[in-house]
DNA sequence: CTTGACCTTCCAGTTACTGGAGGCTTTATC
DNA sequence: GATAAAGCCTCCAGTAACTGGAAGGTCAAG
């Protein structure tokens, strides 16, 4: 299989392959032309990554998950730790987001958004942040 | 002021007050000595940009405020328009979050979590992903 | 034999800083 | 007055994870 093959089939983009065998991620065998040759193994490994990436994991997290995946002798303990230690940062992320929301349509209920001058969204800007840890 | 006085009121480091001036966001006088120089104007404008940005207006978003922040003859809905996208943009994060954790938890659930091989986390990242887009 | 689709490498740019080196200036202390 | 610490300066490089583009080799179809 060339790029294009494993690009349509895993959904990356070809140029996101390429980044990754830079980066040490997969190591797809060359054909005499040059041009990258995949495996059903290589292929399932960027599926792999695919999915992992689209679920937040960054490439370190992957780059570990990739590891136990392959380590046939792993305990699921420690892939559990990963996926806990990663749902945790998710949901910080949500609740950092939600604040910002709630504060930020609080600012745009109040502005009455016509032609006119005055607007609390930018007074509201121009205060220092009460923050509330 | 020097820079120390305003990134502590600002609550905004040093450095990134100079990458601000860097890329055009303030222009702060120098003194002879080549001290950057705050006035209470410039001040004001980087405690816009402080809460701007914690409430995760990116860079150009910036920009665009602080101008309409020192036009005082804006029109209020140009500030609300930003700032209706902005919301637009932090509504739909939290629910690409939101969906990364409940497909993450299920998961995290399904596995044991023991010392054992078996990981229905790491089968389901090998399978190809079906977006609910 | 040429066209167009693929493939290759390498370089640069993106976002918003952050760290560090090397070197002035100011302030405090002895 | 000497010195040391703190604060300021500029410039360079690195972060995360790609993405775009240039310049050029290869392959299949007509």
């Amino acid at each position: 299989m060339n790029i294009g093959d494993v690009a349509s089939q895993s959904g990356l983009p070809a140029k996101t392959i390429r980044y990754y065998e830079d980066i040490g991620l997969i190591r797809p065998k060359r054909d005499s032309n040059g041009y990258r040759a995949f495996d059903t193994t290589e292929l399932h490994k960027l599926t792999f990554l695919a999915r992992s990436r689209s679920l937040g994991f960054t490439i370190e997290d992957c780059r570990a998950l990739l590891s136990l995946y392959e380590d046939r002798r792993r305990a699921s303990a420690d892939v559990k730790l990963l996926a806990e230690e990663h749902l945790a940062r998710i949901a910080r992320k949500i609740a950092e987001l939600k604040a910002m929301h709630v504060t930020l349509s609080g600012l745009v209920n109040k502005c009455h958004g016509d032609d006119r001058p005055d607007c609390p969204i930018l007074d509201d800007l121009g205060q220092l942040e009460e923050m509330p840890s």
